[in-house]
DNA sequence: TAGTGGTCTAGACCACAAT
DNA sequence: TTGTGGTCTAGACCACTAA
């Protein structure tokens, strides 16, 4: 009976047919999550290729044994991280491309590192200090109320990369150095129980100073990469505040943006 | 009864109480569109101020006459956005603070439109030619293949900003200059029906060149901000390529970042 | 016309946080 | 213990697309 038409979306439904997905119920780990992370997988290693029906989401809950609505959240969370698109009257289809993590609150270092650059971080500066005009506002902090001021000094193969200026509400973190160096910001402040929710960033350009130029390596005057941010955690409350300088020569910003519909 | 402690809550959830939701089941707008729209325009305008608890579900949904689930729905929207927070146990608030637009495939011209900067295009450039190889392999099209050039310069005030090239399949859309001088670029491919669905952006900077600097009202050597784009349509097809440049002393970069759970 | 996703309902039980 | 959000079910009807 399966004509031709017919083959072409067989294929692409049997794809999907033939993997095993393993769902425990006995997992702590939500239904909708385990068959998001294992169309992801399918998705990454290429069972499922790009341009492929997804087959309908009725008969993917029947066969899953699942109800619909689990299914759908589990089709949406990776419609919102770009990887599916969905049409009605159509169907569920693999995003064609190119599609790459989006632009996310990473820090420098897990950039590098995940990018196997062997990040190495100098503390250059780790002090209390009182807050001037900007950073006590970027803080919500007391003009001249303490906070911690953190210099470093960044390198990947040996070579100075980026100039990191932090400033933190004294009284939120034990920042040790030695530590510091060997971790990162970001997961220092994840694993003291603050969890970071949003963020401001300014991006822009300018020369750099002579100052600059010789702790980067680079002449005076060359085009340096700048950003400014403010990161806030899930109170709203602001937990960091940082003006950071990129030699342009070694580093971009890179990410991926998705339109909302 | 009422102790000092209960007074604030109990504020909170009045405010929430006393607001009319107007929720028209006629309406081809959906109804937990309809409601997130309302609960984030009493955001906006205070009504719900920052920290101010929601009040759970199961009564808003009785309220309203509507379903768990709906109601779920329209506040999930607004935690995607980063307007609300819920924790389990706790209960839905609204978030502290600075909150403003996400970062979004927005044109410049869309962003200074909405800074009120009275942008201007000149289209200095606009033919089509056979693609070389970089914008071949970011279009997908043959190398040779026809491609669209367009040079744009940008002024704001009178002043340059930006100087703008793009690529764009030659078949993909008519482009008028007198149109594109009015209107901007993602506003013309939107209307003649291409929706956008991502991009991948990379930022940097480097010196301008004399040529550069010279019709951007620079010196030479001055830092520019670099931005390079593919932008792809819903089917994953790479619908524009641009290398555009920015005058770092007059624009900057400027988004927000929201951390993934 | 047939098939798809989009929306909505009315329940249920669970995990976690505060009291 | 109580109240909250987190998850899940088993249906229903509608709007849109393509043949």
């Amino acid at each position: 009976m399966a004509k031709t038409g017919d083959r072409a979306r067989t294929t692409a439904a049997s794809a999907l047919g033939s993997l095993d997905f393993a769902l425990d119920r006995g997992s702590p780990v939500p239904l909708y999550h385990q068959l998001a992370q294992q169309l992801e997988a399918a998705i990454e290693h290429g069972v499922l290729a790009p341009g492929n029906l997804l087959g309908n989401e009725v008969d993917l809950a029947v066969r899953l044994g699942l109800s619909r609505p689990t299914v759908r959240q589990a089709i949406q969370s990776l419609v919102d991280k770009g990887l599916l698109v969905r049409r009605r009257g159509v169907g569920t289809q693999v995003v064609h491309s190119q599609v790459r993590r989006p632009l996310e609150l990473s820090s420098l270092y897990d950039d590098l590192e995940t990018a196997g650059q062997a990040p190495t971080t100098e503390v250059v500066r780790n002090e209390v200090v009182p807050a001037a005009g900007d950073v006590a506002a970027a803080l919500g902090v007391p003009e001249g109320g303490e906070v911690t001021v953190l210099d470093r000094l960044r390198r990947t193969h040996g070579r100075p990369v980026a100039l990191l200026r932090n400033y933190l509400p004294a009284p939120l973190l034990d920042l040790d150095s030695a530590r510091l160096e060997s971790t990162g910001l970001y997961r220092m402040m994840r694993s003291a129980g603050i969890t970071l929710h949003s963020a401001r960033q300014t991006v822009g350009a300018r020369a750099a100073t002579a100052r600059e130029a010789s702790r980067l390596d680079e002449e005076e005057g060359a085009a340096l990469l700048t950003m400014r941010r403010t990161a806030y955690d899930d109170t709203g409350r602001p937990v960091e505040y940082g003006t950071h300088i990129y030699r342009a020569s070694l580093y971009t910003f890179d990410f991926q943006l998705l339109v909302r519909p």
